[in-house]
DNA sequence: CCGCAATATAACCACATGGTTAATTAACTG
DNA sequence: CAGTTAATTAACCATGTGGTTATATTGCGG
């Protein structure tokens, strides 16, 4: 049972799913910064092998990357995973674009009995007992 | 220690973080559809309560609309979370889309001597110990 | 060479996540 | 009312995540 490896897009959002991340990104995006620098700004909240452990998430997904100089780690901002992550969503801009709509949309295919029509297509399926063992 | 609420573009990420759930947004932005709908592509794989699992996560983050009509959950798509999601993306347009530059321009910061800089920055702050406790 | 500064690893812990099966609720239908 | 269909809830388990402290590693500078 191998440990399930996930696909790039869903490392990429993985890891801008937590707000110390995204700081950390910010702070990247005005410039080259090390461990240590990148830390800084969360001593207080949180140790530094907490920060090294984000920083690690955020290379995995492949939005920073640490290169070397002596005993630093100079990290830099790489913005291609979010390329494939906005050019995802932008799949769904009329979504996000009327919002609203959507509500009063859905009431017009109600009325229209849409829903439950599409309902009884599901009947034919009949019982779903073949699991995956 | 109470648990810990996460802020809504932390929750928009992480819902978006997995296949499974991807993959129901694909299904519901070509129309409503209830529970079972949106379970049968997927039953070969998992039963149908991890499939109520990962929409209740959609539903969380607001990416999807649950109502009810008789003993059907109609399921909507709401893009209105895509939307902060990819405005805070944009931030970092000009990182996508030169992205190969990156490494020659962190490569021309470095001959300047500013990672060094950087770096002595750091010094000032002393011994860091005051942790949370 | 010694020691410190920058970072990484290890070992551990609490809680979240993603899945399971079994049982329950709710609403229609004969 | 009995049965069936749609969906949820409960209880459980394995693994992942985010944090900790303590210990190593590596490189520079005196």
């Amino acid at each position: 049972m191998q440990t399930h490896v996930p696909d790039s897009l869903s490392q990429t959002f993985a890891a801008l799913a937590d707000p110390t991340r995204r700081a950390m990104l910010a702070r990247l995006s005005k410039g080259q910064a090390n461990v240590s620098d990148l830390a800084q700004p969360f001593l207080n909240d949180m140790s530094l092998p907490a920060v090294t452990k984000h920083l690690k998430v955020l290379e995995r997904a492949g939005l920073v990357t640490k290169t070397r100089e002596a005993q630093w780690r100079p990290c830099t901002l790489n913005g291609a995973p979010m390329k494939d992550a906005v050019a995802w969503m932008e799949q769904y801009r009329e979504f996000w674009e009327q919002s609203l709509d959507r509500l009063g949309e859905y009431l017009k295919t109600l009325t229209a009995q849409d829903g439950r029509a599409a309902t009884k297509r599901a009947k034919g399926k009949g019982k779903r007992d073949g699991r995956k063992k």
